[in-house]
RNA sequence: GCCCGGGUAGCUCAGGGGUAGAGCAGUGGACUGAAAAUCCUCGUGUCGGUGGUUCGAUUCCGCCCCCGGGCA
């Protein structure tokens, strides 16, 4: 770890929550760890795809190790096939808010921007009407749908996203209300930011891409193949799960359908783009945190 | 040594007498319940080198260099 990242555990008051964001491989899980290690607290993952039980290695979750020495919360918590949300995130997370001081660590911007500014409280659309938009979007395209969309709504997101355009839609559907008016009656945050230490780490570009290769290599090691081959009985791309980068070519590898330089080429390949889109959102919802160099 | 192909963007390649274009990679961005998801934007590079033909060559011709394959 820098000596940045050292001064900084210096600076915090040991009462106050923890907020770690950073991209892909830039030592986050390190810095949480060293943070609880010298001034206690609990650990509590803020990354989408670490919350499931089945990719620990891909997902570079914790070792067990590290959940012994510290006590750690929210990984590999919830099962492969079991649909998971921000908003479960929220619900899972709050209890440990009154507990131990969190500190708070992930990839994840959307679930750390939700979590200081706030979340719409929207009923919980249900696996019908999810299947009915799949439905009419498969057969009849986004426009369908973006039509039945209040003007309001319609306005606001994105219309060349039919992910989004699909949200919208089943909200509306479900609630009778716009998603839009939903959204402007989004309650107080959680956890604001004037209440906590926010971090952000940043990484040089080629860094960071090296340590992506360094750490893919790694996860071979570590036996992400065999990881895999445990997972392969019932794996399906559409699981919740399966979205963790690298699992699906992980399956073309064991099917014989990538060799490994590919797999390898290809893997990283996805993490560099990803790791691109956090440092997006890291920049545009995060600028008033505080940055921290990595390396 | 000879005969065929090739040498064009970081990579794979298309094109063709009026200084060039795709995919991938990369970049910047959006994103309030799928977010490791999803979506949008951005393409100048000695067209291998060098002579020649031409008003004009990356494109045609000669020579040279390099990489494949074949024959010796």
């Amino acid at each position: 770890m820098t000596g940045d990242l050292k001064a900084a555990i210096e600076t915090l008051d040991p009462e106050r929550p923890v907020l770690i964001a950073g991209p892909t491989a830039s030592g986050k899980s390190a810095f949480a760890l060293a943070i609880a290690a010298a001034q206690g607290g609990r650990v509590i993952n803020a990354d989408a795809l670490q919350v499931y039980s089945d990719w620990s290695i891909l997902t570079a979750r914790p070792s067990v190790e590290d959940i012994q020495s510290v006590p750690h919360a929210l990984y590999g918590h919830v099962a492969s096939d079991a649909p998971y949300s921000v908003g479960d995130w929220l619900r899972d997370l709050a209890p440990h808010l009154t507990g131990p001081r969190p500190i708070i660590v992930g990839g994840t911007g959307l679930y750390l921007s939700t979590l200081t500014e706030g979340l719409a409280d929207i009923p919980a659309t249900s696996i019908e009407i999810r299947r009915t938009a799949d439905a009419r979007l498969a057969t009849e395209g986004p426009a369908a749908l973006l039509a039945e969309l209040d003007p309001i709504t319609a306005a606001r997101i994105d219309r060349q996203n039919p992910v989004r355009i699909q949200r919208a839609w089943e909200v509306q559907k479900t609630t009778g209300r716009g998603l839009a008016t939903w959204q402007d009656e989004t309650g107080p945050p959680l956890l604001p930011t004037t209440e906590a230490h926010t971090l952000v780490l940043h990484a040089d570009r080629d860094w960071l891409s090296d340590r992506i290769a360094q750490r893919f290599d790694a996860m071979l090691s570590a036996g992400v193949l065999d990881e895999a081959r445990r997972n392969r009985p019932g794996w399906h791309p559409d699981r919740p799960s399966a979205k963790a980068i690298g699992a699906a070519e992980l399956m073309a590898h064991l099917d014989g359908a990538m060799d490994l330089q590919n797999l390898h080429d290809r893997v990283t390949v996805l993490t560099r783009q990803y790791a691109k889109r956090q440092r997006s959102w890291f920049r545009a919802r995060m600028k008033h945190w505080q940055w921290l160099s990595c390396h």
